[in-house]
DNA sequence: GTCTATAAATAGATAGAC
DNA sequence: GTCTATCTATTTATAGAC
């Protein structure tokens, strides 16, 4: 989905515009809670267009689910790939999660909400791209025990440590306006670095 | 809303019946997804009777957040109040929100959704709710300091570390089944010692 | 590629009998 | 308290003209 994820800025043509309308759309009320119609009007096209471009709702659904997924796959990769002790890609892998769900601000919205029902629309492709993720922080945490800097660790704790509270983060912003006076602010560097910290920690063996 | 509560294991009256049943539905499809007559099925009783007991599909989803973030708040201030060194309190603080989610197996997808729109169905209630527990958190945190062990930390990181993770392993065990093999199995208690750990290992500054 | 008009199904809500 | 029947609005999707 190259050429879809590449218009997130300013989408060019009127099936760039339909996917940013309709990601902007499905992160806000969800897939059921989404509306064709709704769609159509921020995109600035006619719904026939929506209907042109892809064959249903639900299938323009499943490209923005399969676009996030292939995308932090690929930046992860890239920091697993990269010539990085595994403390570095460690932190790299935290930075580039974060980094994806700030690009997308409907990743982290379409993330949690997947989650919640058991990825009920995720199909092949996106549960390969899913699976990927998890494998390379796998390959990750095994370069580092070989080195004998990690010690061996469930990676998908690890996985669940370092996503969760990041999506929710994420997530979150108007939330915690919403919460209001009370709730301590929060920054988003804050957040990562202490996320950064733990996860090295626990992977280090420094915590009891 | 005690009587639905408590009727969450074998509903008695035909009001518990919607309310078990409701949190069951908005829990697998999210609060647009759910469909009133399926509530109806579920919880065996004439579509009417929802909206006899009910004004509307949301003030029953309402009704069920309310209910939700009560438990929790209620179970969190016990906690709380125990004569407990402190590092016990975050202990049982985890638990808590741990054995809540299990109690209520709609929490954690619900509450996820939630986060994910931004607290859309959240009403002043509610909010007072998850204030408490927030508030409950920090009179623990501060509790610490004072007896010089817990250095300063910010509350809501702190509680997004604690509840982040544990709403995502609640609320993946489907997801974890469709990953299927390749991915690490992981037991409840192996999380919740993990998120202990972690918590009073940040909170004690023993994480660089 | 783009638009109008509309089909077809779904779903929230209620009136009114018992 | 419970049920039947139905109204009404919404919404996905498409046929067909340009």
């Amino acid at each position: 989905m190259p050429r879809a994820a590449a218009a997130l800025a300013a989408p060019p043509d009127s099936r760039a515009r339909v996917f940013a309308a309709a990601a902007a759309e499905f992160a806000a009320r969800g897939y059921a809670g989404a509306n064709v119609d709704r769609i159509a009007r921020a995109a600035r096209v006619n719904k026939a267009m929506i209907y042109y471009h892809y064959k249903s709702k639900a299938a323009l659904y499943r490209a923005i689910l399969r676009d996030m997924f292939d995308a932090v796959g690929t930046r992860v990769r890239a920091v697993a790939a990269a010539p990085l002790a595994p403390e570095e890609k460690i932190r790299g892998f935290v930075d580039a999660i974060a980094a994806e769900g700030e690009a997308r601000p409907h990743f982290p919205p379409i993330w949690l909400r997947e989650i919640a029902e058991g990825g009920a629309h995720v199909d092949q492709a996106t549960l390969e791209y899913i699976r990927h993720v998890l494998q390379t922080l796998g390959g990750i945490l095994r370069e580092g025990q070989r080195a004998g800097r990690f010690h061996p660790a469930n990676p998908l704790l690890i996985h669940a440590g370092i996503v969760a509270p990041l999506m929710l983060f994420l997530a979150t912003a108007s939330l915690r306006r919403k919460l209001g006076r009370g709730v301590p602010e929060i920054t988003r560097d804050a957040v990562v670095t202490h996320i950064q910290r733990i996860t090295l920690a626990v992977l280090e063996g420094r915590i009891a």
